[in-house]
DNA sequence: TATGAATGAGTCTTCATTCAT
DNA sequence: CATGAATGAAGACTCATTCAT
């Protein structure tokens, strides 16, 4: 019975998922989703409350995973060094991106198909969060390295952080293989490690 | 005769422009446009053909103006110092800022509440444009100096690209006063300059 | 001038009889119409009252044929011999065949397309005026000729009438060689001829 | 529960045939049928898939009835006599009217007020199927009788065919008592076995 | 005369959601 | 637990017609 009940459950993110990224929230209707996971319409309303829990739903996966990855990234004792090195870069930059590929469509769904649903928020909220990060771990290496320069525009921190973030959107709407995305790693790490050096001022 | 029609143009398209920009293009109403613009929805369909239409036409002022930027800019006849050179780049920026911030409120209808209609393709499309002529100036350089390194990943180009574009949204998103925006200018060339210097193989 | 206007009238009325004819009078529209036209909808409010005028004013040509070819058959001196006279019989049907093929799409319209127009009395009412007449010939040949059986039901006179009409529906409806017509003529005036004979009691 | 849907589907029913009969199909209004059904209109959608099948469904029983009476009628091992046999006519003609009466409404519906849905096809369907049958059973007779004639023109069969359409029609539109109909029915018989006979030629 | 413009009423259909069973 | 049934509100869009110009 509980084996059931996961079953009708998965069947029904999984159809919801497919509608959701082919119609985009709005657009998307509970009845085909019922219909295509073989259940009737009421029953999405068992598991779900609503349409719009119904997406968080479906996108929980991808935000566990990236809250998480924010959590230990957070909380990892990274120091400026590690932005102008290359190797960690770059290790940081393939971890992204091996997430990325693992939840490729709820990301898409994300990013492209969420207007509508409060899963839109998630764009606005993630670089906001990673903006103050940043900006915190900013402060805390002025303090240990009071020599550097730190003067950086918040606005280009968030422009920075919203970077990422439009990468990642254009790596889940383009079919990449695995060798352009190495090759275009080493293309950002060279040129990301390149600008915060002359940031920082180290550049001499 | 002339006046009052062109009232009324102008009345539908600030009216729809409020609600898409409002609920989004999908979730916007026929029914209150027509209603707050003081017209019968019938009205609206004498002027615009369908709802898409409708965007289309709000969306059009931006759209020419980009255009008209582009083809400028894919005119100009830049030389690959001009990349590397924070004067120029500098004024480029500024040119695009402030065209970004006339054009606010379309921007953010055409990036963040087009889903659903055909105003939609405008990110992908722009983005592909503007990396192909990328593409063909790097070509063009290669052939004038042939030892710098054009080798750069097709995606990171793309992705760069996409930043400028992910960069307007931010603009448009939040309410920069002109000292941050100037601010972040000046951040960006820093960056964006050392990381094409890097790139080129020209920092020695 | 004259002309010109003439010349309007014309390609409005060709216009509105197509997309009759295609779409059925309901499911018709005046823009359409108007459009093909080359004139706009107002223009042909000028010229017809409404919708159902246009209609009417569409199938004239063939309710003034069809009203001069009774009127003349009404008033033509016929005997009963005459309908038991194939040469007779085929003349008549000859005549009528030829009318038929002349306003072909106007017949078209109104026996299987007015619906929802005040065209679409035509076929009762035709019905009704034929089988009136036949009655008032049936009375004056019991006059004239007391011995023969003129004892026919009403309904089956009326049936005969309405044959006629549908008749009629089905050589519009249908793409009949020249051959096939007359061969149709010669067996239905066998027929025919057969059954009035045994009706009026002289086919002893 | 049973009884209550069944008290639901029937009433819609009732009513989408009152309205169809009333305004004709294309001009009813599922409104109007809803309205006056007492349910809401987004109910017949529950029930009914949309306005065309609303309109067949109506019309079911009848298309029933008159397949099974085409059915039995092309299974029934006649011979031409029974053409030319008045009783056996007479018998076919009562039964054919008897059915005619019982789906009155639905034969008018379907004949004269289904312009727009699928059932208007029913007319050409039904004449060509019964001309299809007439031919076959030709083609039988002439390998029994080989002295018959039975060059008769197609049109012709498909013409009488109509015919039997044609009455049918006039007799849902007519309020035609009881001895009005077999008075009918026997000039018709007389009327077109002495045509038949006449054109099998066996009238010496 | 010809029409652009305007409209209110209407179209069929779909929606997400609720609830009794 | 699962659902069939029901719904009001809303969707975009079209309609025939009028009228000032």
């Amino acid at each position: 019975m509980q084996i059931l009940k996961d079953n009708i459950r998965k069947s029904i993110l999984d159809e919801a998922k497919k509608e959701f990224l082919d119609k985009g929230f709005s657009d998307a209707s509970m009845r085909t989703i019922a219909s295509n996971a073989g259940v009737s319409v009421s029953t999405i309303y068992t598991y779900y409350k609503n349409k719009d829990e119904l997406m968080t739903e479906v996108c929980m996966p991808f935000v566990n995973a990236a809250n998480a990855m924010t959590i230990e990234h957070h909380t990892a004792d990274t120091d400026i060094d590690d932005m102008l090195n290359p190797d960690s870069q770059r290790e940081t930059a393939r971890a992204l991106i091996a997430m990325v590929k693992k939840y490729r469509d709820i990301i898409r769904l994300i990013l492209f198909r969420s207007e509508g649903s409060s899963m839109n928020n998630f764009r606005d909220n993630y670089t906001d969060r990673t903006t103050a990060h940043i900006l915190w771990f900013f402060g805390k290496m002025k303090m240990k390295y009071p020599d550097i320069n730190t003067d950086v525009s918040n606005f280009f921190l968030h422009a920075n952080c919203a970077w990422t973030l439009s990468i990642i959107g254009e790596i889940v709407s383009h079919d990449l293989s695995d060798e352009e995305l190495e090759k275009f790693t080493n293309d950002y790490v060279k040129f990301s490690t390149a600008g915060w050096a002359k940031m920082f001022g180290k550049n001499t």
